[in-house]
DNA sequence: AACGCTAATCTAAACGTTTCGATCCTGTCA
DNA sequence: TGACAGGATCGAAACGTTTAGATTAGCGTT
């Protein structure tokens, strides 16, 4: 910019004024300036802009695990929003760990991120402690925090699990399983009490042997899996509350030479875009992405845009229950073979 | 850091130097030092320290389609490489958009990157205006750049497609039709050159009919395979040069009343973290995904590190056919119906 | 006792912006 | 004719660091 003013012959400040209109300048000196940004090629520096005016029109967003593709979409969706509004985005995954959560949000704060979104890991004393200090705005995502009172968009999971569960009650099934993720992480603790509500609304018991839990890995439905299967008496259905580890769920079923929904009836959370079009097609309960992503985004829009001192805001949405082939009904027997 | 200085009796500089190591500073000093930041809950700020060091420790990263599972491995990669060497990286989506991609890229530019991995998508002048000016070190990632020399890591994708092809001609396939993505993009062009060379390597003729071209996306895999479907001669094989485009021959083939593998054979470039569990088990061309991802990482943290002044590095990597069941052979009759 | 050397510390400039307040014109009105 | 208003322009400080170079103190040498 110095060099700018230099050639056009005036200050910096008049500069400055031209490029962010913040006051009139003449016209022969604005054809001057213009000349000169043109021939220098000059490029405002953000990061002097930034210092500067306190703001890096930047955001965080964190999440567990990119390759889920819940997390996908919403980051997508995200990504989409804050650039039509000029923002950056900085990605960081957490692996589902909290250390590593930990990590990056110091390293996106100590960046100067104007917000964060998170979608967040384990307890977050951390997390607890911005949201109190109240400098950057922060909104949950996904997963909400006991106790931490801050913008949040989630699922109305339970009744979303209790939908799915029913279903296959409905259909017949007594002996349904459930596969979880790991009970700090809010999102799984309302989907397994939408299981239980389920299942005590049609009086059926709650048996602690048909429940499994892992970390959210293919790996740890997979296993999971194995130890169901190989119960004295096998459950005729399998719901898991994780997208990554419904695929462990499916290749356990075909290792241990099932088949589904033959053998045994699989619904899961989490959509896949090619649901419909790959057997067995997945009966899921689908979060509506697009909404999640754009609301999150919005909100941190709005605190961003200088609305900070408004009460934290909770958006719960509903999930769909996407009704396909892979749970059968238990009345007819059905004689389960396939190649 | 004034605040510190001030509260610690001494000087800023002193301050900084204790910070950085970057000069013996005394154990008295150390302390109250160390004492006044607990005190203060000093965290250096790094927008200024950016300013004054001309490095951000951030990079740009653009791909096309965060949701083609390709890119999400591959971004997750990256992410996780950067990660771990200290750096933050923001992530852009093009969707497959010059503009978009020229308006992302200057925005990482003046948010003062230190490097760019690029998926690139058109034709790029401004790409090209960066690399030349060789003020970000830039690596160009799955997609080179027709006269852009710059490091790249990239598929040998015109021998991968070849496999492949003659995989289909080898199970007795002679009409097999290919659905490409927009011709201006080298991975597309040595692709297509894959499958001319294993049509000709084969004495096949190669008849512009069976090439449709869409731009990547669900729906123009969907119409390029719903035009090929009703050719009055069918082919009997589709390759899908992409992977999103995949599923919508996946959908076209159901929607028209066809199956796989049983009326039509369907290969495609990319694996699916799922492909191997659920029916028709795709045969496709995987790439490997985590090498791509870290070696892209590792040549840009090389420039990064200083050597900014070694030529230009190329790397090709091999994909691997992985033959599943969504290709019949032709020679044997299979009478084909599924539920 | 004067000197120089080293290690520790400090002062102040610089990075590239924004912005407040001052200055300088030009023209209008009493 | 002089005072003044208002618009255009500018000078300089400030944002929070890093760092070159100056200063100081302590100590051994001669």
């Amino acid at each position: 910019m110095l060099h700018v003013a230099e050639a056009a012959r005036v200050s910096v400040a008049t500069v400055s004024a031209l490029i962010n209109g913040t006051a009139t300048v003449s016209p022969e000196l604005s054809a001057r300036i213009e000349q000169a940004i043109r021939d220098i090629g000059y490029k405002r520096n953000a990061i002097a802009r930034s210092l500067k005016m306190g703001t890096t029109r930047t955001i965080g967003l964190t999440v567990p695990h990119i390759t889920n593709p819940f997390f996908t979409d919403v980051v997508s969706v995200i990504q989409q929003a804050f650039d039509r509004a000029g923002y950056a985005v900085m990605l960081c995954c957490t692996d589902e760990d909290l250390n590593t959560q930990d990590d990056q949000i110091r390293l996106l704060l100590d960046r100067m991120v104007d917000g964060l979104i998170v979608a967040r890991v384990g307890d977050g004393a951390l997390l607890r402690g911005i949201v109190e200090d109240a400098n950057v705005p922060v909104v949950l995502l996904d997963r909400t925090l006991e106790g931490v009172d801050t913008d949040a968009v989630v699922l109305d999971n339970q009744s979303a699990v209790f939908d799915a569960i029913t279903y296959l009650i409905n259909l017949g099934h007594r002996r349904i399983a459930y596969i979880t993720g790991t009970s700090d992480i809010s999102t799984m603790g309302d989907r397994m009490a939408g299981y239980r509500e389920a299942l005590q609304a049609a009086g059926l018991p709650v048996s602690p042997e048909l429940i499994r839990s892992g970390n959210f890995h293919e790996i740890d439905g997979y296993n999971a899996t194995m130890q169901l299967l190989s119960l004295h008496e096998r459950p005729s259905a399998i719901f898991s509350a994780n997208n990554p580890m419904v695929i462990g769920t499916m290749k356990a079923i075909r290792d241990i030479g099932l088949s589904c929904p033959e053998d045994i009836s699989v619904a899961c959370f989490d959509d896949f875009p090619w649901s419909d079009v790959f057997q067995p097609q997945l009966t899921t309960v689908a979060q509506p992405v697009q909404a999640i992503g754009e609301q999150a985004a919005n909100l941190l829009l709005d605190r961003l845009a200088g609305n900070r001192d408004a009460p934290p805001r909770k958006l719960v949405l509903k999930g769909r229950l996407m009704i396909r082939n892979s749970c059968r009904p238990l009345g007819a027997v059905v004689q389960g073979v396939t190649a």
